[in-house]
DNA sequence: TATTGTTATACTCTATAACTATA
DNA sequence: TATAGTTATAGAGTATAACAATA
């Protein structure tokens, strides 16, 4: 348990963190911006999903997640398959062009952090990882926490977004 | 150095933070948006200011401070006096209601932050804040890096952001 | 001529609510 | 009646560019 200086200072990072997550957007190619590389990322990670559970990893409602959707499918980076168990349903899978255009994407952006992080050891950049993953379960777990001040219960008691270490877990899917 | 794969193991964990700031923004009073609360943040931190410096701590162009200063000063919880050393400028300074909204703020998120990190150790929020700090000093330093896209040159080569470190600085304004 | 700050415009991300088609 | 997904609308954050006032 930390003192309030603590948290205040975290805090202010995280704030910060702002100016990290910008910059590295600006470099994405216009043409796929960061929500779309996200929705990539995920399928090129966790394989093919139905739209609930891309929903459930990019923590957003699903009228954001399938709008990210539809325009990564326009562009032929994924195709979505009618679910054979359940007509409502969707399969979201991404094409060959969608693999290619993430790997290029995920090589750019890791060559970016190379740069940045020079200075960083192999060591420290596991370690933010893994705190950073940490920090995301102790928000994602017990969702009974509720300190909010206007609007109503926005979500339901949300099935619990599995992956909360920092290694690939078997997938679940 | 690290490898690929670490790069991508953080690059996911930066993605999924968004879920963290949405859920803090969630208690945010709905008058006071998270750009508000990081103006009175910063003015409560290092003192009165210029717009300039405002926008160098907040990293973002002068224009995006400009609103969110504008939005703080009608409701009362700043002032803007002219600068006597400099007709152009605008001195920013809380006035006794952003002081005070601030500290409620603070308490408040504070007081969340500790609920949903409660099983954490003073040394791990502490080892946290430190990594995102150097993280965030990483981006910052060395403008010179360049592996965007898109667009031209977005920033002049941006006078060093002070307080890399998680400490709280010595006031240099 | 350069700099400080403001404003207009446009784009991305997000959430809520209303709607459809299925379960 | 409930759930999966879509779409319309609105709000916050940001960047670019054009502009005003001053240096």
């Amino acid at each position: 348990m930390a003192e309030q200086a603590r948290y205040e200072e975290l805090i202010r990072q995280f704030s910060a963190f702002g100016a990290v997550k910008r910059e590295m957007g600006r470099m994405m190619p216009s043409e796929c911006p960061a929500g779309s590389a996200a929705v990539l990322t995920l399928l090129g990670r966790y394989g093919d999903m139905r739209m609930s559970r891309l929903s459930e990893l990019l923590a957003v409602d699903m009228s954001v997640t399938s709008r990210h959707v539809a325009h990564v499918a326009e562009r032929g980076w994924i195709e979505r398959s009618p679910d054979p168990a359940d007509k409502r349903s969707r399969i979201l899978r991404l094409t060959p062009a969608g693999r290619s255009l993430l790997d290029q994407l995920s090589r750019r952006t890791c060559q970016m952090l190379a740069e940045r992080m020079s200075d960083w050891s192999d060591d420290e950049v596991a370690q933010l990882t893994a705190l950073m993953a940490r920090l995301r379960a102790s928000f994602d777990d017990t969702r009974s926490h509720d300190t909010r001040t206007h609007g109503p219960e926005p979500r339901p008691p949300a099935p619990p977004v599995l992956e909360q270490t920092t290694r690939t877990p078997a997938i679940t899917q």
